[in-house]
DNA sequence: GTGAGATGAGACCAGCCGGTCCCTTTCTGC
DNA sequence: GCAGAAAGGGACCGGCTGGTCTCATCTCAC
């Protein structure tokens, strides 16, 4: 299920494989499970039934590795860099810049968002997937946010899990505005009004 | 392609058809366009091809009815009772409250959000839909926050928009994430995250 | 160079998809 | 109560679905 090798042990087949999950991914991301056939891989790759199945057991596999994928290459675009960026408040305001300014890599928006709606009333596989990142997207943030704490940059009385999922819900959801009208307005008013979050939980400073 | 007339004029074929949306409506809003094929409709509603096809003439049809069903008995629901709010500020914390409270009465969460990550690269009649749902919401909000301004409750250099997309994104993507955890958690610091940023614009009292 | 294993083509499958059509049944205005 | 209209049943359609299987071809270690 996970991602095979990668560097100079590659046979053929394997490079076969993380291509079709890099082409599919953005279908998947785009249609959602149902609205992908098979076929639209088909056509996407270049390959036939065959090709395609001796690669993955099922629709199911081949549509969890490419939301694997299309989770990494989102992840990767939106955190490089940033350990250079010093301080708490600093780093999560960068974050979100990052997100509201940078389109994701996989077209079809964030796919965390898209495969939680499309797998919340049903294939557990993908839920548990997207359950997963979630968490630790949460998770990275909330360190971020305990370490503002213990440098007493964030006020002790803030809850970094309660502004983490405050942060994460915020920017999925004006992605999810912006993207329905076709403009970045409501992702900009989300990053504005954070802004004035993460102001009011600075810790004040000492004269 | 909107509602009937309901009341006593109503012939059999007008009550069926509306049976049939209010069947559909969970169906679609649980597991999406594709997701939802018309033998499951018939199953619901007991009902044969012929006699489902005879109140609508495509599946997109009754999905987009189904949308409408849903979105009017989620508005219902959660500003049933606002008019008897006082002030802005107030009317503002009551919606969250209730967006966070309420369970929305069309099981499978929001049929706006659903729709518009559904339908958002592709179906340009639900997708078409789901943005002016979001538009006339927004507006909804606006109002209150704008005549909030007028009264010097809140500050004057709050934008109303801003505000109004940001709660609408917080609370959309904080049900998201409820609904993939399975728990209220991230609902409820959604919703003390907003207390928070409604303080902070809230206009100082005069002395 | 060769042989064995890896890879891919593509015909094939049963079942389901949205949608049509015609015929029977039911309703309703008179 | 009757005639005409409205409503619904259900067989049928072509095309597409995810998935399987066999056989040809390619790759690569030796």
């Amino acid at each position: 299920m996970l991602s095979k090798p990668k560097g100079q042990s590659m046979k053929k087949g394997d490079l076969t494989r993380q291509r079709i999950i890099a082409l599919a991914a953005p279908l998947f991301n785009r249609r959602g499970f149902d609205g992908c056939s098979m076929h639209d891989v088909m056509d996407a790759t270049g390959l036939e039934k065959g090709g395609l199945y001796r690669h993955f057991a099922s629709k199911q596999e081949l549509a969890a590795e490419a939301f694997l994928y299309s989770l990494d290459q989102a992840i990767k675009t939106r955190t490089d860099g940033l350990d250079h960026i010093p301080g708490a408040l600093s780093k999560l305001a960068w974050i979100i810049r990052r997100f509201v300014e940078t389109p994701g890599p996989v077209p079809g928006g964030c796919p965390l968002l898209n495969t939680a709606v499309d797998a919340d009333d049903g294939n557990p596989i993908l839920r548990k997937l997207a359950r997963k990142a979630f968490a630790d997207w949460k998770h990275r943030l909330a360190v971020i946010i305990a370490e503002g704490i213990q440098s007493g940059e964030i006020r002790r009385s803030t809850s970094p899990d309660q502004l983490a999922n405050t942060i994460i819900a915020a920017l999925e959801g004006g992605l999810v505005l912006s993207r329905i009208h076709g403009s970045r307005e409501a992702l900009k008013d989300v990053e504005a009004s954070l802004a004035l979050l993460l102001d009011s939980v600075a810790a004040p400073v000492r004269p």
